[in-house]
DNA sequence: GTCTATAGTTGGATAGAC
DNA sequence: GTCTATCCAACTATAGAC
């Protein structure tokens, strides 16, 4: 109803889109949909985005953004790799467990990338942002807990987003929270038996939490 | 063109829609699209499928079939447990590997039935399907290697179709088959780890292969 | 059993008044 | 900037001729 700057309305729409993708599905989220959601008329969205890719877009980008923003927050420190480890899966399980619709969505996401090759670049980009993640909590965990990884950190990485991924995919059709849990704790002991104490260097003194740059791996992408 | 039993007519159109489904993606999978790509015209469908949902629904069932009916064929036998699980994971992720698309469709039915209260069951079918093929994967390692495992056969089978689903994802996304493999041949090395000698009872005998119900899971479902 | 024709929806996108 | 009105395309589904 209001005159609103662009960037504002275009904020707004984005929410609003997310909003109703994760309720209803990236199917829903039409531009009749979004546009009712947000409370503007049909042109409005079309006023600020240029086509629906473009709206989707921005969705799945807000999406990455916001995974990595939660991930700065700071888990409990100083403690051995395998309750820190536990730590960061069950933060990170907690996040995905109270966000079906996000999470679902999210994989929805994934798959309409990878067959519109207008939407090429989002799947990827969801990858890179959930890889990204992982290796920074773990970069923290090794400061935090002293130790150094067995197989290179960059694989590790895409063993966690794998792994999580997985069980989330599992977890979104049966439901079994007791199995997820399970799962993921199951995983958080084999990557404490690929831990060996830092050689040289003691324990380096944590960085402020601010550049910290993670703590939850992002698994909402794919 | 010709007049064919409704059955014989059904099974066209399910070939048909697979086609179109793997190739260009589940909303590709139009009513209008399977009956062309089938050769038929658009009535013919309506005439052999109440509806569309039954037409995916049949889609669904087929590929699930496909999967336990490939699940039987017999891997390399009387081996370690180590290179043993090493060749199934292989034969498993060959599998994946050479059917990208049909690896694809079957998130997209996941996410779409997730979604769908008139799907609903698909995805929970798919799954049904995987852990059946996982479980009755390790009970033929079991037989052939003489182990058990350390924990419950149930929890390793579903490790095992969420580690796949996770990483074939990863791969879907970006393509990189190395990192694909290394991941799984990490994982099978783990799963050697959770494999002890049978205690009590020396080696079973083989039963025959076609009794064996399966050989490789089916990751095709979510 | 198979075809054509068409009804009835839905959704993307644009035009033009305010 | 925002709204209403409208166009156009694609799809499901059905009716009825052959």
């Amino acid at each position: 109803m209001n005159r609103l700057p662009v960037a504002e309305r275009r904020e707004q729409l984005i929410t609003a889109a997310l909003t109703v993708a994760s309720r209803d599905g990236i199917e829903a989220a039409t531009v009749r949909a979004v546009a009712a959601e947000a409370g503007v008329s049909l042109g409005v969205v079309h006023y600020c985005f240029q086509d629906k890719d473009e709206l989707l877009r921005a969705m799945a980008d807000a999406i990455t953004e916001q995974n990595l923003a939660v991930a700065i927050s700071t888990p409990p420190l100083g403690a051995d790799v395998q309750s820190l480890l536990q730590v960061v899966i069950e933060n990170l399980w907690r996040g995905i467990r109270e966000n079906r619709g996000a999470q679902l969505l999210s994989y929805e996401l994934t798959t309409t990338s990878l067959r519109h090759p207008e939407l090429r670049g989002v799947a990827v980009a969801q990858y890179e942002g959930s890889n990204r993640a992982a290796v920074a909590t773990l970069a923290y965990v090794e400061r935090a807990a002293g130790v150094t990884w067995v197989v290179p950190r960059e694989v590790i990485a895409r063993t966690i987003v794998a792994v999580v991924d997985g069980f989330s995919l599992a977890w979104l059709v049966d439901g079994d929270d007791e199995a997820a849990i399970r799962g993921l704790r199951g995983f958080a002991k084999f990557l404490t038996s690929l831990a060996v104490p830092a050689g040289d260097v003691s324990v380096t003194p944590l960085p402020a939490p601010d550049t910290v740059d993670t703590a939850e791996p992002d698994v909402t992408s794919a």
